[in-house]
DNA sequence: CAAATAGCTTTGTGGCACAAAGCATATCGC
DNA sequence: GCGATATGCTTTGTGCCACAAAGCTATTTG
């Protein structure tokens, strides 16, 4: 018995986090409705999923008003950003080896 | 709304059970003991890993015996080959845009 | 022959993803 | 001005599942 696993980091490997961390990677920020939309995740779902990454430092939340709206926006941390490079990295040690031709 | 992420197969993205496919991937066989030793798995987690990995049709199992004790042995299908491969591909475009020097 | 080892399977449980319900404000129809 | 519908979320409820621990069968060892 060597040691169990725990090279990927289970609050990214989520995939629902893993897809919003990846969009917030590139859109450098993005609102609630926005990521609702383009993850397909239902408002409920959405919003316990980016408390957990507020939770985890990842991403940093900005509440404000557009009008008399309020307005959620997010954005990677980054310590966000640094985890998710090296979720990256560490995905890519595994599946390395993982050849079609093979 | 669109829809929900379901692009990255489950049975195999859970850590513990990517972590056997890409071993098997690459070893062909293996048995029990070996694969618990690798992965650090105890004899309980491993043995309901490889149960749903062989319901989900990824893996065959062999049960013989070597001179009286009893050998389970393992092997991927080639459905689970393919389906690992198609894994590694979804996992890829997921994380494609992940730069580190970004 | 009792105790330990090997090789698993089954049971129990905490945590978590997901859906559904709830809540607060805001605009729209009439 | 007042229900009805929409917007923007948060909270609650529940079923599933990973993991640990216990159990079970057979075999080897002192």
């Amino acid at each position: 018995m060597t040691r169990p696993d725990d090279s990927l980091d289970r609050v990214i490997h989520e995939p629902a986090r893993l897809r919003l961390m990846t969009l917030l990677f590139v859109v450098d920020e993005a609102d609630f409705t926005y990521l609702s939309n383009q993850t397909g995740l239902t408002a409920g779902n959405l919003s316990t999923h980016m408390a957990k990454l507020e939770n985890a430092g990842y991403v940093a939340v900005d509440k404000s008003f557009a009008g008399r709206r309020p307005r959620t926006v997010y954005r990677l941390t980054d310590n966000g950003r640094n985890a998710l490079v090296a979720y990256r990295a560490a995905m890519d040690d595994m599946l390395g080896r993982i050849d079609p031709s093979n």
